[in-house]
DNA sequence: AGGTCACTTTAGTCTTCACTTGACTTTTCG
DNA sequence: CGAAAAGTCAAGTGAAGACTAAAGTGACCT
């Protein structure tokens, strides 16, 4: 089975500014913590516990090599999120094509 | 210009669960304020408050009708936040076909 | 008019969580 | 070996924000 996560420990973690920035900067290519917490003027511990929250929603991946931890970007994560956005368009087109047929049978009318 | 939300907007509006589920219950059609309201447990104040921030995140729009507030889902936000994610998803494309790109000029190689 | 319904507003409470500090571990290098 | 580099752990602090109660507004009904 594919690992996967909740929608929402998905977008839990998305929804605060420093993690969006992690993600961004790690769609770049990897990075190690320090690297990461260089431009976020925080501490490193601070980033490392917002790395563990992205990992927990398998939007990073991490591996430490010596004494570094080497970040990786997570497809998983952004396909979780990518799906639970389609299903609710989804939802939302079939809502609307009902809505056309039942305008359609009674004939022409506008909202 | 067509109305847009900033992605970080629409993340912190989608980074808390009750709204998810706003977003969630709206995706299958319009609704009230109260009839949001009844099947999360918390008060009609609550919920307008979420109404709001899903409004300025572009996820809602709403309508007063009579008494009713009427609130329908609003393509727009999910789009932002669709965008967003597939920006990222890219950037790592790019990024792994560089790598691709540099291991065969190089010869067959394994990560 | 008077009452009820569906919000709306405000002010305050309470919890969550991002962030820090400081001590500690592990790895690397002269 | 011994010191610096990179990260890890454990508390503790503070601010953001989710939620509530209560009073107020406007629409609808009889």
């Amino acid at each position: 089975m594919l690992q996967r996560s909740a929608p929402g420990t998905v977008f839990d973690a998305l929804g605060d500014s420093t993690r969006r920035a992690i993600v961004e900067r790690l769609s770049l290519g990897p990075a190690s913590v320090s690297a990461l917490a260089d431009p976020l003027g925080v501490t490193l511990a601070a980033v490392l516990q917002h790395v563990q929250v992205l990992e927990r929603a398998r939007l990073v991946t991490t591996e430490k090599q010596g004494r570094v931890r080497v970040c990786r970007l997570d497809e998983s994560g952004l396909e979780t999120a990518r799906r639970w956005i389609d299903e609710r368009r989804r939802e939302q087109e079939r809502k609307l094509d009902r809505l056309a047929q039942v305008l359609g049978e009674e004939g022409s009318r506008e909202e």
